[in-house]
DNA sequence: AATAGTTGACAATTTACTTGTCAATAATAA
DNA sequence: TTATTATTGACAAGTAAATTGTCAACTATT
């Protein structure tokens, strides 16, 4: 035998790399609208549960350079979609959390997001979807446990 | 209600944005034994299968410009890792196949995959992922339909 | 034969980051 | 307390993986 053949464990992986493609071309698109990028979007996602984060919090979450959320940081804050509170566990770091204009941006992301969701999802049933929700749940906390120790 | 709370439909999504991310710090570093990028790699697999695909057919599917798959396949062609073959339809544009190295390459590649997948996937049984497999499919089908539309 | 489309090559640009550095501030150990 | 070490925000430079634009050479269409 040469290599396993091309099972379904194998195919669940291709799958996510390809519709992490289509599904960023999409995405982009109503981003755009609001002259938003995917790291906005995605710092936007991690403080919209009240949640009060201060920067290098979002990137250890985000898993992604301290530095890059800065500016991603700060170009919301310029915009006003963030506001910064005084963190009474630290002078310098601000926590940040939503402003209301925020919040109300991130709704409106997540209006188009479902209304798309809602297309895309039509054919399956609610057992398939969490049967999937779970096992890339699993495969996720495997990756970044596997991949980090 | 504000916006839709989160689902798991949502969460489905969410999942392979990280798990994208995650996968490609961790298949990125056994590419680099090889001086291979996942665009060379992609490109690999779409020829594994016996295919013979001219620069612009390859470009079609990954969804890539065609441009950069000729840089891909230029470079994939250096190393020797595909050969050319006139094309009977096209005189200028060659079909590209894996040559021998390029197969056992890319068996070596998915070998070092397999080894990884079996450690991801070990909680998860067939029927699930059987079930992520299709739904991830039909989400494929439906945002590449729906988008370009 | 004339015109429009495709292809390969090359260059410039863009996006979404990372890494490095520095001074200011905070935390910790002596 | 003081000395030392770590963290934070700001800025700069670099990088990887792509895109877009352009051109000449071919190929297809009418």
């Amino acid at each position: 035998m040469t290599v396993a053949n091309t099972d379904s464990r194998y195919q669940v992986i291709w799958l996510i790399r390809r519709l992490f493609r289509v599904m960023g071309s999409v995405a982009d698109d109503y981003l755009k609208e609001d002259q938003l990028t995917a790291a906005h979007r995605a710092v936007m996602e991690f403080l919209y549960p009240h949640e009060r984060l201060s920067v290098p919090a979002i990137a250890g979450k985000y898993r992604v350079s301290r530095q890059h959320v800065q500016v991603v940081v700060n170009e919301l804050r310029a915009i006003g979609l963030i506001r910064a509170l005084p963190n009474p566990q630290h002078k310098r770091s601000a926590l940040m959390r939503l402003s209301e204009l925020g919040r109300a941006t991130f709704e409106e992301i997540r209006r188009n997001e479902s209304a798309l969701i809602d297309k895309v999802f039509a054919e399956l049933d609610t057992d398939a979807i969490e049967t999937t929700r779970h096992a890339l749940q699993t495969l996720l906390d495997r990756f970044e446990k596997g991949s980090l120790s």
